[in-house]
DNA sequence: TGAGATCAGTCAACAAGGCTGACATAAATT
DNA sequence: AATTTATGTCAGCCTTGTTGACTGATCTCA
């Protein structure tokens, strides 16, 4: 499986912190995260399915809203899906005009890629779900809880590119 | 897109208590989410895909696995896919010998499902790598960020079946 | 300037793993 | 006896990932 839950919550207990890393905590972390997530991306797909997208365009759109003006070959890295995967999205986005793709002006072999109004509205359509989701669940547990979340988060992150993952994300802290 | 990050990490400012639940913050966590899954997600696949398995057997295994003899039904009611889908995967296992599918003794429209020693063998070698991940990431933030980490993932479960979710899980204290 | 590298786009073929719909069988329930 | 339930299966479709091969435009560097 992908992802599990962890144990006990809120408060830790002497026993908790004694106890800590059992396999059966391990386990309920990852089953805990597999069914967070699945429910997590489930809200998106809603609006999605109504237009004929999948998460491969959701992806394409967050990524472009987030970092307007990302070249084609950044999209890949980011992604991590080959070229052919991705172009077939990319196409598609175009065609229906909710991405812009204009050559690039120091370089001409790039493209920068924008949404149009249309693509923002879509976006906005499918993000907004899933904050609210977010929201509820950061505002119900409580400030440490999503520090603790975060940083959980974080170290789950590979080694080898978790400095260049939270530097997209925002995550560095002055 | 499904998922995403948390800002800054462990000692909670009265700042961040402040500006708690800022759009930014919210697109943090979703982001975060997304990128530390895909790489959790990643672990058991080179395992899968030396095999010729997917994650849609892991998730199998899994949880045959944790709930020895379980039947067809209550696989399809914790992987939410369809009969034909789980089928498909569920053949192959049998027919390789992985899991072993008896008829019900109470009722023998049922079968109940067990790992063979062969898939016993087969779910440690998936559940390894990815419970070493998290042991490290849980080690590494710690006793009190791994209570917020559930906390937050917990929320974060469709509310209407978060308290089965949890029982499944094993999250519910005494 | 000219060779080679790079960025983008495309075609074809394939596979995993979702889905729906339709049906069949055996066993339990009413 | 009729109906419902649990499982299994066929067929077909879709999305989204993969490899490999190749093109054209443009940039870089020797």
């Amino acid at each position: 499986m992908q992802g599990s839950p962890a144990g006990g919550a809120h408060p830790v207990s002497r026993a908790d912190q004694l106890l800590f890393l059992t396999d059966e905590q391990l386990r309920q972390g990852i089953e805990l995260l597999f069914f967070a997530y699945r429910d997590f991306t489930s809200d998106p797909d809603t609006v999605l399915a109504e237009r004929g997208y999948g998460r491969a365009h959701h992806r394409a759109i967050h990524f472009i809203k987030r970092r307007p003006g990302i070249t084609i070959a950044g999209l890949l890295d980011i992604l991590q899906v080959t070229k052919q995967s991705l172009n077939r999205v990319m196409r598609q986005l175009v065609d229906d005009g909710l991405v812009i793709s204009e050559m690039g002006k120091e370089d001409r072999r790039q493209r920068n890629l924008h949404l149009s109004p249309a693509g923002e509205k879509l976006e906005h359509a499918l993000s907004e779900p899933q904050r609210a989701r977010v929201r509820q669940a950061f505002g119900a547990a409580g400030p440490e809880a999503v520090a603790g979340f975060r940083a959980v988060l974080e170290q789950m992150i590979n080694e080898d590119d978790r400095a260049e993952v939270l530097h997209l994300v925002g995550q560095v802290r002055p």
